[in-house]
DNA sequence: AAAAAAC
């Protein structure tokens, strides 16, 4: 019965007041309230001129609601009332408010402004939301889009606004603020032509896309939607409703605890002998550049049988070590071998050869020459390609045009069930990834969604019921969906690994298996990373069939556009060296080991006047997305992330990358230095170790086959300032 | 350590 209280309200009576129990009836005045009886009461506090809890009142009191007040919030773990929340409910929105600051709570401080952006400017067009109704809609499933506005937190303090001021304990703040002014211009996302910038695949110079960016067919949608349906006739109706998507993140929230000390030195590795089993370049078998010999490969089946590892040298390989595996033995391509070549000599077909050159790609790299053959073949493909070298295209298009040949466009029912599917390690790099996909796949008639998480999923799983022919997303929530009866893998006949040797590390190796096993059986499989190795062997060895392995040559550390320094420093001067670092022009990315030290770092800089912003596993989904944004839309110029954004991501213009902590593992470095030195201009990479890590670093260049300088550094030594200046 | 799920 709604009116005893007694069990509701158990844990508040004996945290808050104990009289509360017997307490006065149901239906009593609202917070604040005069009657002892009520938890609003405060006897010592003058109630009337009381009007609201401010935040930190409300953080306090949070814990202790009684969930009898609020029955339709009470526990509510998820948002699901809201959806329907007729639209009145939103003038009690104030309750909302609580909720929001409440998520990020227990770590207050860390709670970098970054999630409260989106409040001024941005939702100017609230008053039309109104059309509720059309929510079906929905399933437009913008969810990139849905990444800018993270927080219902803004939601329903629109317009009690003016309690604001009671935030107080936010005043680490301001700069924010004053930036905030320009959000305005995000909501219509005009902007966008960023987003095409990230394609990470094109390198050369092909980068400049960008003015493709006001594709008017597709203007907004553009990225996300995996269902931009335009039969859809609810189109229209997208524009003022971009509120929704952000609403879930607050999943999240748990792991803000992480106040763990940012560990920057670790242990002691350095007795681990350098492996060095990885055979010379040099020893490398020769190269077919023929492409005659190429073709008719099918039958030579030698690559698959040296392939794997041998059984008892697995175990050399433990989780932990940085080990090079041997190297895959491949098809060399050159630059040369490409000169001439068109897409339409590769096999693809007119509307993708024109959608390409519309991306920017009017014709192919090398590992897209190497590779796009095979993929239309139908074999099983492993390719190589050095970071920012076109592996995207290499196998969304043929993929594409695969899917097109077998009854592509033909099939459009309803909750068809999807044909291919592509799988990254972060959910940046799917949506990324999708950006690439989805203009090609649209140009055949073909759908695309994306299936990731941090984002509500019922745009993905309404895109789904729409039907979509490609998936491209993150393992867990593709096999959330799945185990939710909501997707069904089995018509997948293609199915590819981006970064598919990090795939295989430990943790992500077994889910990665259990989503390739719910694939048709014996389809085909495409594994693409710029560090691809014998590591991939174990999926190879259950899933793929005489693979085609190609790489191209020529991609050493002498043709790189990068430049590699090391400076050795004291650990007590790490936050002034990279403050004077980042004090510069062009864009800079700044790796570190842990999510609370990206966190501290970027908040270090931005209290000294940079602009800066984080990317890590502990910020929601929306601030990810927008914090990434930020960086390529040039509103801040320093970037402090995890390795979450080692892989894959492509952001224009990256000059400097620093690596605040040094990474594990050389795979690692090769990938973080890649997000500099793109499309063939120049870069430098900065690692900052304290001196009696030398030696490590040295072995792990070695093994990355990178030759950088060392050099002693302390804060204003020439040598940093010159690379501030560069 | 980080990443990847949570209507």
């Amino acid at each position: 019965m709604p009116t005893s209280k007694k069990p509701a309200v158990g844990r508040a009576a004996k945290n808050y007041d104990p009289s509360y129990s017997k307490g006065g009836p149901k239906g009593a005045p609202k917070g604040g309230s005069k009657s002892p009886g009520h938890r609003g009461y405060r006897a010592d506090e003058g109630a009337p001129k009381k009007q609201r809890w401010n935040a930190d009142e409300r953080a306090a009191r949070s814990g202790e609601r009684s969930s009898s007040d609020r029955p339709a919030y009470g526990d509510r773990p998820a948002y699901g009332n809201r959806t329907e929340r007729p639209a009145a409910g939103r003038s009690e929105r104030p309750a909302y408010n609580d909720r929001a600051p409440r998520t990020d709570r227990p770590a207050y401080n860390n709670d970098r402004n970054n999630d409260r952006p989106a409040r001024g400017g941005d939702r100017p067009s609230y008053g039309d939301r109104a059309p509720r109704t059309d929510r079906p809609a929905y399933n437009n499933d913008r969810n990139d889009r849905g990444g800018d506005r993270p927080s219902y937190g803004d939601r329903g303090q629109r317009s009690e606004r003016p309690s604001y001021g009671d935030r107080a304990p936010r005043t680490d703040r301001p700069s924010y603020n004053n930036d905030r002014p320009s959000y305005g211009d995000r909501a219509p996302r005009t902007d966008r032509p960023a987003y095409n910038n990230d394609r990470p695949a094109r390198g050369g110079d092909r980068h400049s896309y960008r003015d493709r960016a006001p594709r008017t067919d597709r203007p907004a949608y553009n990225s996300d939607r995996g269902g931009d349906r335009p039969s859809y006739g609810d189109r229209g109706q997208r524009s003022e409703r971009p509120s929704y998507g952000d609403r879930a993140p607050r999943t999240d929230r748990p792991a803000y605890n992480n106040d763990r000390p940012a560990r920057t030195e670790r242990p002691s590795y350095g007795d681990r002998p350098a492996r060095t089993d990885r055979p010379a370049r040099g020893e490398r078998p020769a190269y077919s550049n023929d492409r005659a010999a190429r073709n008719d490969r099918s039958n030579d089946g030698g690559h698959s049988s040296n392939f794997y590892p041998d059984r008892d040298s697995k175990p050399k390989f433990a989780a932990g070590d940085d080990v090079v595996l041997e190297r895959l033995e491949a098809i060399a391509t050159t630059a040369a071998d490409v000169v001439g070549v068109t897409f339409g000599d590769l096999g693809l077909g007119g509307n993708i050869v024109r959608e390409l050159a519309l991306l920017g790609a009017p014709s192919p790299f090398p590992i897209q020459a190497a590779t796009i053959p095979d993929v239309l073949a139908g074999r099983d493909v492993l390719g190589r390609g050095k970071t920012g070298s076109g592996k995207t295209i290499a196998f969304a298009a043929p993929m594409i045009e695969k899917l097109m040949e077998n009854n592509g466009a033909k099939d459009r029912k309803m909750a068809r069930k999807p044909r291919a599917l592509i799988l990254a390690p972060t959910r940046e790099l799917a949506l990324q990834i999708d950006r690439t996909v989805q203009p090609i796949a649209r140009s055949v008639g073909l759908f695309t969604t994306q299936i990731y998480g941090g984002v509500p999923q019922y745009r993905q799983v309404s895109a789904l019921q729409r039907g979509v022919d490609i998936i491209i997303g993150t393992a867990g929530r593709i096999e959330d969906l799945v185990e939710q009866g909501r997707l069904d893998l089995s018509e997948v006949v293609i199915t590819v690994l981006d970064e598919a040797d990090y795939m295989c590390d430990l943790g992500f190796l077994e889910p990665v298996q259990r989503i390739l096993r719910l694939t048709k059986k014996n389809s085909q499989r495409l594994l693409f990373s710029a560090t691809l190795d014998k590591g991939v062997a174990s999926l190879v060895k259950e899933f793929l069939t005489n693979p085609a392995v190609h790489e191209v040559a020529g991609e050493d550390q002498a043709s790189s556009t990068i430049d590699h320094k090391v400076l050795l420093i004291e650990h007590r001067d790490k936050a002034s060296i990279i403050g004077q670092l980042v004090d510069r022009q062009g864009k800079t990315l700044i790796f570190s080991r842990t999510r609370a030290y990206a966190e501290q770092l970027a908040d270090q800089l931005e209290d000294a006047g940079v602009k800066a912003t984080s990317l890590h596993g502990d910020l929601n989904q929306a601030r990810r997305t927008r914090n990434l944004q930020m960086l390529t839309s040039g509103r801040v110029n320093v970037l402090v992330a995890t390795d979450v954004a080692a892989r894959g991501i492509h952001v224009d213009d990256i000059d400097l990358v620093i690596q605040a902590d040094m990474p594990d593992e050389y795979k690692t470095y090769l990938h973080r230095a890649g997000r500099t030195g793109r499309a063939g201009k120049s870069g430098t990479v900065v690692t900052l170790i304290p001196k009696q890590r030398r030696r490590r670093m040295e072995d792990l260049l070695d093994r990355a086959e990178i030759d950088s300088s060392f050099t002693t550094a302390t804060p204003g030594d020439a040598s940093i300032t010159a690379l501030a200046n560069l």
